[in-house]
DNA sequence: CTGAAAGCGCTAACAT
DNA sequence: ATGTTAGCGCTTTCAG
């Protein structure tokens, strides 16, 4: 940034050009606090005169608090990420609150000092989204950043991610991962399938083992026996569902329908499928998680369980500013299965093969 | 936010505990000038045992502006926003400033806004992204802005939008919008085409304009007519391409292809295609812009014209910090055609019809 | 190479 | 209802 000093206006020249104090100009610049209309007038027309704008990091330093929240999303082009990022972006504009937005492109580390970064901006609240690592050393560093922040006056906050532990001063909303994907895999079950592939993601990343959890439960209380060969941990990526789903047909699938681990996911499932010849319902049916824009330009249009993304950013934030021992600090939104056109009934049992 | 008043680590906290003055604290930490390897080692070691962390908001006052800068987009999981908001972050990051980003849902009066919010918060820089109103009020109004930021010592960079006009303290980083056009339609043309429908983007939406500029210059070039009930224009949306082509197919569209003024409204095209039984690109060829990644997963995959987003979103970051008078502030990223599977010759001269 | 001290612009007691 | 003033935590001359 160029060095000039910035010959901004002030408040103080708001103050002397409407011949009153700084106070009453402060007090009429923050409207919680008895201002006789008449000056209220005179200060709200020098502001405009002047065009002002108030120093946000002066107000944040005498405050010892900024109107700002923070977010930590894994990548800002990643639906399932873009979708909670314009929910708290939307309810913390309405709030008055502006945004800080960071990406940690999935690293544990990065996380960490992500949200450091944010404690120096003195961010009301860090919120963190999504699915987060399975890690004692993390969890322990992450709890002592809760802790510091919470001493800072400050809120973390945990979106579509499990708690820290208890007694940590954390608040959270989150949606049944679990729940979502025992319903989906329940009415895999409930068209007659009985071998399903479960192609999914990182390996101890909380979305994707309370994913595999649902599914599995799903195949116990129907009575299918749990068979490992079936389940595939990786990436949430389309990469991730091409490659694993060209593989398996490679050495002969012996299952009639995958359980993409979210929509990203099914995209690659598809492509191999189209690659190998292979058509979606008829030969394998395809369900996928969270109901992403994608799920409905794939054809057949993908079955899913669909997440309201946006809704959940959008208590995240107000999450940010409630007081500490609000009644719900924790909640979680419902989701829902969408059924379209990429389930059909198994055709029959064989092995697919690519060609 | 909670209304602790904070009980954070201080500067001067880490001064004490090293034994040293606040001022070489500062020094250590700035890393902009001669310290002693050895106090600078106390210092390092204090701010670790301490676990403190800088206030952000207390250099930003003193230094009179913030290692962070905003980034106004039109909504945040749109694709097009989205790539270059994701290099905006990361090369960012790689700078050490933090991004603000904010939304204007397409609203010319509350980018103003927000030009002034991020104001107030002292950015370093303010990106503008994408295509710009074509607004005799609104440009004065932002022209306005430019030059109180460069006052204030911050810059106003625009990305991917033409420049305010003359003289003004502005940078900014583009893409040929005009020559993207005039490429894919050529591309068209070449392939036999003699009827192209525009279904395009917001009416003096500079990305729009543009864009239907190259598309004429290319008609011209090839010594095709001009017909003005070819051009459509309304949003850059998928409900806009469906609602318009199904509304063309239903009237009788004397056509054999569309451009799709972008890849989302290409999506709304494919849609009505399928909706009335027309096949892309056998019965109607189509192109897109932009080539997001929905081009790629539609089928046939679309022909589009591909924008380096991330790149600008990088380039429009670094032009954030650097100094005033840079010999290039204003630059231009070049795109290139990506031909795939969604265009054909023309199979006949007729008028297509819905069904 | 290090310290002392005067701000940066605003807020929030405390007065009046 | 309004003014006074002491900070908020860091940077940056200016001295030493």
């Amino acid at each position: 940034m160029p060095s000039s000093r910035g010959s901004g206006i002030t408040l103080a020249d708001v103050a002397a050009a409407s011949g009153v104090s700084t106070a009453t100009v402060s007090r009429v610049l923050s409207g919680n606090y008895p201002v006789a209309t008449r000056t209220k007038a005179r200060v709200t027309e020098a502001v405009a005169e002047l065009g002002y704008v108030m120093n946000a990091n002066a107000r944040a330093l005498a405050r010892s608090r900024a109107a700002t929240i923070g977010i930590v999303v894994q990548d800002v082009v990643d639906p399932f990420f873009g979708y909670i990022a314009r929910g708290v972006e939307r309810r913390a504009a309405e709030l008055g609150l502006a945004c800080l937005i960071m990406a940690s492109q999935g690293s544990k580390e990065r996380e960490l000092e992500l949200v450091d970064l944010l404690r120096a901006h003195r961010a009301g609240g860090v919120i963190l989204v999504g699915g987060s690592a399975d890690d004692r050393g993390y969890r322990t560093k992450m709890a002592q950043r809760a802790r510091a922040l919470a001493d800072e006056g400050g809120n973390l906050v945990l979106c579509g991610r499990p708690p820290l532990g208890e007694g940590l001063p954390t608040r959270s909303v989150s949606y049944d991962n679990e729940g979502g994907a025992f319903a989906i895999t329940s009415h895999l079950l409930a068209r007659g399938h009985r071998r399903i592939a479960y192609v999914g993601g990182p390996h101890r990343l909380s979305t994707h083992t309370f994913r595999l959890a649902g599914h599995r439960r799903a195949l116990e209380q129907h009575g299918v026996a749990w068979d490992d060969d079936l389940v595939h941990v990786g990436q949430f990526s389309a990469a991730f569902g091409r490659t694993t789903l060209t593989e398996l047909l490679r050495r002969g699938l012996d299952a009639t329908a995958v359980f993409a681990a979210n929509d990203a996911v099914a995209v690659g499932v598809y492509e191999a499928a189209e690659d190998a010849g292979i058509s979606v319902p008829h030969d394998l049916s395809v369900v996928g998680y969270d109901d992403v824009p994608v799920a409905t330009q794939l054809r057949p249009r993908l079955s899913t369980v669909s997440v309201p993304l946006e809704e959940l950013g959008r208590r995240a934030a107000e999450l940010c500013i409630t007081e500490s021992d609000a009644p719900d600090a924790d909640s979680i939104v419902g989701t829902h299965l969408v059924l379209r056109d990429s389930v059909s009934a198994p055709r029959e049992a064989r092995i697919l093969r690519a060609g």
